[in-house]
DNA sequence: GTCTATAGATGGATAGAC
DNA sequence: GTCTATCCATCTATAGAC
């Protein structure tokens, strides 16, 4: 539990410290299941099992704890996805495929919502954030595409004979496919199938949208 | 601009609905454009331009005007989309291909979200309704999959040699392309794009939507 | 049906003691 | 750093006059 904690929330070195981590885990969790105008102040501390104050002590504000929590999870999502779409680069001796630069993009936040890592909330988190964030995370996500211009670069690479038109397209369209990965999709999903879906199986999961997504890169 | 409102808010026969209209229009144009808790009902009546009073006089509350819009935009949808399926199935003999399958899916939505189209803000308000949704929304995206069901059989019947669980996913995933169509998310691709993909142009949309998805169906 | 005025509740933030 | 008590802004909803 206390080595969960230390993974999930930022430097927790003393006992000091351990109020802010409670804090972030707790907004974050609240944040993720009701989203964020649904979820006082009075409701993270008390998850906390800290005091009111606590929270403007530690950050200043609810906002600012609000974009603390994403601009932490965004740089750690942004990294991982980097980290690998360079060894696909590196393996591929300059020129990976589209399905190794789609598995760059699509596993890392699909390794996240496993049931059994703690990091499955956090995507929640961020999904939340594209519809629901403040204006200055808003604004982050609007400007900050340097992350996702290596992809475009990519795949332009990969597939020199597309328009780029097309490309930035399918690039979204591949994007849309990752968002849609809702809580309450799934349990959507699930109603509709009866059953048969199940979000928790990460590598077959991973696999449908690879075949998907690749495929639709093929298109004419 | 009076045909426009006639079309777009509820039966206003005299001058006395036109008031409730007034609220009705301003009310799911702001909840689209700011987000369902960022508008309180002194907005929505200054945009208006009504009385504080009267949305709780017509509506019965806030919540209840946000459902009653809503519902509306909800089964006018479907409605159009079970047009589109039914049409489809009749012109191919019972058993349409995936392609007209899915552009029954993906036309309607994308028709209003024309910039000519009076219905432009309504596709917005309900993507927003997906993530920002009360409680009963969100029971009715989680109950009423009666419109999907006729999809998922229709794609059934055209690709029988298809896993179920195969094809949900799919499904799955082609919705999240259609649901990734917010205004945030097209001036992000536009960010990224250099303004290469305009989607003002919507039948170049569908054609790029319906080429990558048919493709996904058709993978392996 | 429309308006003014206000009740009633909630939530973010802080002052000041410890 | 932590806690209590409280201020102050904001919002929904309604009572009651017209």
């Amino acid at each position: 539990m206390a080595q969960s904690e230390a993974r999930a929330a930022p430097e927790p070195r003393g006992a000091e410290a351990a109020t802010k981590a409670a804090v972030f885990n707790a907004a974050e969790r609240l944040f993720a299941l009701h989203g964020f105008q649904n979820v006082s102040v009075r409701d993270i501390t008390a998850e906390a099992g800290v005091n009111l104050a606590s929270l403007n002590y530690h950050f200043g504000s609810k906002d600012a704890l609000l974009f603390e929590i994403f601009r932490r999870r965004t740089i750690e999502l942004s990294r991982e996805r980097a980290r690998m779409l360079h060894e696909a680069t590196h393996r591929a001796g300059g020129k990976p495929s589209v399905r190794d630069i789609l598995e760059a993009l699509f596993a890392p936040p699909l390794k996240w919502a496993d049931p059994a890592s703690d990091r499955r909330i956090s995507v929640q988190f961020l999904l939340r954030a594209r519809s629901e964030g403040t204006a200055p995370m808003r604004d982050v996500l609007q400007n900050d595409v340097s992350h996702l211009e290596r992809f475009a670069q990519a795949l332009k690479t990969a597939r020199p004979d597309l328009a780029p038109e097309t490309l930035y397209w399918r690039l979204h369209f591949a994007l849309g496919m990752i968002h849609n990965n809702r809580f309450a999709e799934f349990d959507r999903l699930n109603h509709l199938s009866g059953g048969l879906t199940r979000e928790g199986d990460i590598p077959a999961l991973l696999k449908q949208m690879l075949d998907f997504a690749e495929a639709g890169f093929d298109a004419p």
